[in-house]
RNA sequence: GGUCCCAUCGUCUAGUGGUCUAGGACACCGGCCUCUCACGCCGGAAACGCGAGUUCGAAUCUCGCUGGGACCA
């Protein structure tokens, strides 16, 4: 059975690479049929935060990334690790030391300066030292020489040298165990058949895998995930895109575009790019992970975005619009008014915020009208023709397109004018803007007593 | 600095020795459609980092270089 583990550590918020780490291990558990766990990598208590492990959860949840197990607290299993560090002092795979930090420190400058690797040279190694007043660190054996290799389904074969890695610490002098141990000690007690992260954790595998072996349980299969950069081609950082997921929900975004965008980072199946989150589970396979880096491409995100805003289901684009109308004011109920107006919407907005805005003439009437186009169309002329438009427009019972146009045509003829111009400045009296979708259909949908208290405002604002 | 990883259009990628005059997508440019803005459709420009080697033949294999990144300190 397949058991595989998201273990984010509460120090930031949930960013577009652990999301994205965290779909490849989830849509990998679904295809294997497998279980996957959400832990919380919480022990450095410092920097952690509450609030980011309310993040980091709440995001996963609005992905739609669900887990089978937990989330479990590695704060909560303190005790556990101080077992596993004493079992192996026991069994003599490990070391208490006690060098004072100040010595390290020096030693370290000193071979720094030397050009030499500053590594621990080991001196409480095999000296069993035991002094019950003084504070003391426990340190892992780690062989003195040879080499570690695992095979990466990713990447292949990955070999370290044994002589590159020192004593490290695995239970620090306040008590407290360091992440490669914990890590492997819940890896190994959750049973996870697959370790999937970033590759910035690469490194850090040849000494977990020592720690498997010390402990005495079956090492994971790995996959290292390429890391997600930003436009500058470093890691992700405040700087850039490493605000949380849910940034992007309050821009606007649908969780189905960003699954699909972030699984197509790194990953393809031939040349297709969209795919539902089915889809991603029937055709995900690790293998068909790229191992370069990819840096994240906002512009690409907005297109697989507007694509899943004109393609999902009208009345379910209409209800995720509706918080984003809030923010504006605007208190939409989930009804036919509300459908067509998205409808007419949908192939113009890229972003649900984005098309509130453009949605706001729909719902109220106290508008401004842009300034330029206010300049360029409510002169004298325009104001008559709004007049001579609104009098046609009295007249008519339906409003269908074709007596529009008619309308349309008569005033046309009578100023002289194009139809392009005659339609911008109706379309500037009823919306306030100069971009709107067709301007029968927005008659239309607004009706005609609003059209009508629309239009005769716009003339009460023209002073000619 | 040491270790490890990576390298096809600006970006995401297809490509696993000949079918590559290197395909698709985003963005960009031009055109069509058109009441504006979009959508859509058609077309265009745009890449195998460099150098050796293996081979009849290399984007694809090997080595070196260069470049980028991550981790450790």
């Amino acid at each position: 059975m397949v058991r595989t583990r998201f273990a984010p550590s509460p120090t930031g918020y949930l960013h577009i690479g652990g999301a994205r780490t965290a779909l490849f291990n989830y849509l990998f558990t679904r295809h294997e049929n497998g279980r996957m766990i959400l832990r919380i990598e919480d022990t450095d208590l410092e920097r952690s935060k509450d609030e980011y492990t309310k993040d980091i959860i709440e995001g996963l949840k609005w992905l739609g990334i669900d887990w089978d197990e937990g989330p479990y607290f590695q704060k909560e299993r303190m005790e556990e690790y101080r077992k596993f560090a004493n079992m192996l002092l026991e069994k003599d795979l490990a070391y208490k030391c006690y060098c004072p930090t100040e010595v390290l420190e020096e030693k370290r400058k000193k071979a720094l300066k030397e050009g030499k690797k500053p590594s621990y040279d080991r001196t409480c190694r095999d000296k069993n030292f035991n002094y019950p007043e003084r504070p003391f660190v426990i340190r892992f054996k780690t062989p003195l020489s040879g080499t570690v290799s695992f095979n990466d389904i990713i990447r292949g074969t990955i070999t370290f040298d044994y002589e590159e890695l020192d004593d490290l610490i695995i239970l620090r002098s306040d008590n407290t165990p360091t992440y490669n141990f914990t890590v492997v000690v819940d890896d190994a007690l959750m049973n996870i058949t697959h370790v999937i992260r970033g590759d910035d954790h690469i490194n850090n595998t040849p000494r977990q895998i020592l720690i498997y072996q010390a402990l005495g349980y079956r090492i994971p299969e790995f996959a290292h995930v390429p890391m997600i950069l930003g436009k500058d081609r470093t890691k992700l950082s405040k700087r850039h895109g490493a605000v949380s997921i849910l940034e992007y929900r309050r821009e606007g975004f649908l969780p189905e575009a960003l699954i699909n965008y972030i699984a197509r980072l790194g990953w393809s199946y031939k040349d297709q790019e969209i795919f539902s989150k089915q889809e991603l589970i029937e055709k995900f396979e690790l293998k068909d992970v790229g191992k370069s880096p990819s840096i994240f491409d906002v512009e690409k995100l907005l297109w697989v975005n507007s694509y899943y805003i004109k393609t999902l289901p009208l009345e379910v684009v209409s209800e995720r619009l509706i918080p984003y109308l809030l923010e504006l004011g605007i208190y939409a109920e989930p009804n036919n008014y509300l459908y067509k107006a998205v409808d007419t919407l949908r192939t113009r907005a890229k972003t649900l915020k984005e098309m509130a805005q453009m949605a706001y003439f729909y719902y109220k009437e106290d508008y401004d009208f842009e300034n330029k186009a206010k300049e360029k169309f409510f002169t004298k002329k325009g104001k008559e023709i709004l007049i001579a438009f609104l009098d046609g427009f009295q007249k008519i019972e339906n409003l269908d397109e074709n007596s529009l146009r008619d309308i349309f045509d008569r005033v046309c003829k009578e100023f002289d004018v194009k139809l392009v111009d005659a339609v911008q400045v109706v379309r500037l009296a009823i919306s306030g803007r100069l971009a709107t979708p067709g301007i029968f259909e927005v008659i239309e949908i607004i009706g005609k007593e609003s059209t009508k208290r629309r239009i005769e405002r716009a003339i009460g604002e023209i002073p000619y």
